[in-house]
RNA sequence: GGGAUCGUAGUUCAGUUGGUUAGAACGCCGGCCUGUCAAGCCGGAGGUCGAGAGUUCGAGUCUCUUCGGUCCCGCCA
């Protein structure tokens, strides 16, 4: 091997007449008889290379052989191009190399298919041969935002005071949250660990160990079903903090998540972030993760619909819409499948009316006379050409629906530009929600987040009207992190548990380490996890969390490269203790 | 748990109302070619139409079952 002397992205005009060595694959060869141009590649760029019959001192018969993604290793001399044969969309096009000897490193097998197209192949067969797919432009710089997103992480945090300190990943199961994946236990028979879907009790009992400003990157699993956005095996930056209220945890974070912005995209994100309430993001966009970079905002039509003679709505307890400038030009398919994308939210239909010479047309409009018609123009402002979709239902049913049309029609009319970044904080979440399944409160945040401390009396008479300090970060439509201040009190933690269905004995049982630990001078507390993965996602563009994770998994979470999960031998079973149960079928 | 959608050559796709020998491009193999950069030209190999069952004289095409990918609802404190 002749080890390089440069890297395959480096060389330019200062560098002719040179020798010097390269290593890398073959991205494209370009055969013409007695003269055989290559771009060779590494992750640092791709260099023109070119085998002169008449110059090359090797096998010429052997050069002609080659194909995409051999390995090479060359020794050859830096010379500029001719006039007319630069290319202007390499930054290495001034220049080329005349191999003066080669060897193969490793001849590659038959392709399964073209790295340097990654749309060639369907994703599960990128997946199988992932190694591959990771030589695509786009991964190698995915993965590389990701490491630049490491190191601005751990700078910005640790440049702050922040400690970096790591957890178990064997851990006891909890209930309440998501299913645990869980891991047997060979010592003790018939016990096993958890892996944790989050560090929230260490980095909470690490507060009272008095680490004051922790931090950590570190993986985080959860057995639920998967999205374009969700992995079962997925990565925080876990922080939390002693002495504060939320004002610290907001400059902090919001310090965080600018330093971030600037220093892998160069982007100066606001100051201070702007907020919102859980209630207000609710009504105003029908989403607790609103997009604030476009308009189309949720208006109460209710008391209009109410005075006209469509009597659908008249029972509903919320009637809303949203006006689409310019989406008169909307035909009546695209109406049908908007309404269908509606019922998956369990709307029952949506009716609509567009805008025509100052009057209402289509749709309902025949409903609402000429008076009507005018005073809900002037309230929703719609203009001729425009459009506007209402749904009537439980104003559970409402702002969902409409908040997830908004989102749609964004799509559809190229609203939300990718360039564009938008923080925004909500706060003023409900402590609970209530389960009809399990018949019972859950908490909204989880069972650590303090009550607001105007809430707290609420907490034996109205447990449904109870606001937590919790929050979450959101961007463009995506929550990036959430967290709150903690309780702090073993009292009103026990409540908590106690509102939450949890008897004393089993509170003290899952949680008793916690309760006992709050006991022994616990300092008021908060803080947050981002999803790194999703702020990956922002960052790079991506719109599949598959994009920013070296190795993910499928939406089944299977690993198709290894094929994870498998069966183990009877042997490692007998071990654990562990019978598998025949299928249910 | 539910819904939608996709599965045809190594790969991406086309394949009509069910009808003869399932096509194209890229890749692969062979040949020509000294200035290309998605090189070009000529030739060739390559198919269990995801799997199974059914309807039919006849199924890539219709029906059912099943496996896998993707997207969504539920779920994800």
């Amino acid at each position: 091997m002749y080890k390089r002397t440069h890297t395959c992205g480096e060389l330019r005009k200062d560098h002719i007449d040179e020798t010097i060595h390269l290593n890398g694959w073959v991205n494209t060869v370009r055969l013409h008889g007695q003269v055989i141009f290559i771009d060779l590649r590494d992750r640092y760029g791709k260099t023109q290379i070119v085998f002169n019959s008449e110059d090359y001192n090797g096998d010429f018969v052997a050069v002609k052989k080659l194909s995409m993604e051999d390995v090479l290793s060359i020794k050859g001399t830096v010379q500029s191009r001719s006039e007319g044969a630069v290319n202007p969309d390499m930054s290495t096009g001034e220049i080329e190399v005349a191999v003066d000897s080669m060897e193969l490193l490793s001849e590659t097998a038959p392709l399964p298919f073209v790295i340097t197209d990654r749309e060639s192949a369907l994703e599960d067969l990128r997946l199988k041969y992932r190694y591959l797919e990771l030589r695509t432009d786009e991964l190698q710089k995915n993965i590389l935002t990701r490491h630049k997103t490491y190191q601005a992480v751990r700078s910005y945090l640790s440049d702050n005071n922040f400690v970096e300190i790591e957890t178990p990943t064997l851990m006891k199961s909890t209930p309440e949250g998501a299913r645990d994946f869980l891991v047997p236990s060979r010592i003790h028979h018939g016990k096993f660990y958890a892996l944790p879907q989050s560090p929230q009790l260490y980095k909470q009992i690490l507060m009272i160990s008095g680490f004051d400003r922790y931090f950590q990157i570190v993986k985080c699993f959860r057995d639920e079903d998967f999205r374009a956005d969700r992995q079962p095996e997925f990565t925080q930056i876990d922080v939390e903090m002693s002495f504060v209220d939320e004002e610290d945890i907001y400059s902090n974070m919001e310090g965080l998540t600018r330093h971030i912005f600037k220093e892998l995209n160069d982007v100066d994100l606001p100051d201070p972030f702007p907020r919102i309430t859980y209630a207000d993001a609710l009504a105003k966009y029908g989403s607790d993760k609103p997009d604030t970079r476009y308009e189309l905002f949720l208006n109460d039509v209710k008391e209009f619909t109410d005075r006209s003679e469509f009597n659908a709505f008249k029972s509903a307890e919320s009637v809303k819409a949203i006006v689409l400038p310019g989406g008169a030009k909307y035909s009546r398919k695209i109406i049908d499948g908007l309404t269908d994308f509606v019922k998956k939210y369990k709307a029952k239909g949506l009716t609509w009316m567009k805008g025509e010479n100052g009057k209402l047309s289509g749709g309902i409009a025949k409903f609402f006379d000429e008076n009507l018609q005018s005073d809900l123009i002037h309230a929703t402002e719609i203009k001729d050409g425009d459009i506007i979709f209402i749904i009537g239902d439980e104003k559970t049913v409402v702002e969902p629906a409409l908040g997830a049309l908004r989102v749609e029609i964004a799509k559809r009319e190229g609203l939300a530009d990718p360039n564009i970044y938008k923080p925004l904080w909500v706060t003023s979440f409900p402590m609970f929600e209530y389960d009809e399944v399990e018949n019972r409160y859950t908490a909204m945040h989880h069972p650590f987040t303090a009550p607001h401390q105007d809430d707290i009396e609420k907490l034996e008479t109205d447990p449904a009207s109870v606001l937590s300090r919790g929050y979450d970060l959101t961007m463009n439509g995506h929550e990036i992190a959430g967290g709150s201040i903690r309780i702090h009190s073993p009292e009103i933690q026990n409540k908590v548990f106690s509102l939450l269905g949890l008897s004393l004995e089993d509170a003290k049982e899952k949680f008793g380490f916690l309760v006992e630990a709050l006991t022994y001078g616990a300092p008021p507390h908060g803080g947050i996890a981002f999803g790194f993965d999703r702020l990956v996602m922002i960052l790079t563009g991506s719109n599949n969390i598959r994009d920013v994770i070296a190795f993910p998994k499928t939406t089944s979470a299977v690993s198709l490269m290894d094929d994870a999960p498998n069966t183990v031998s009877s042997q490692q079973l007998n071990e654990l203790g562990i019978q598998i149960k025949p299928d249910k079928n």
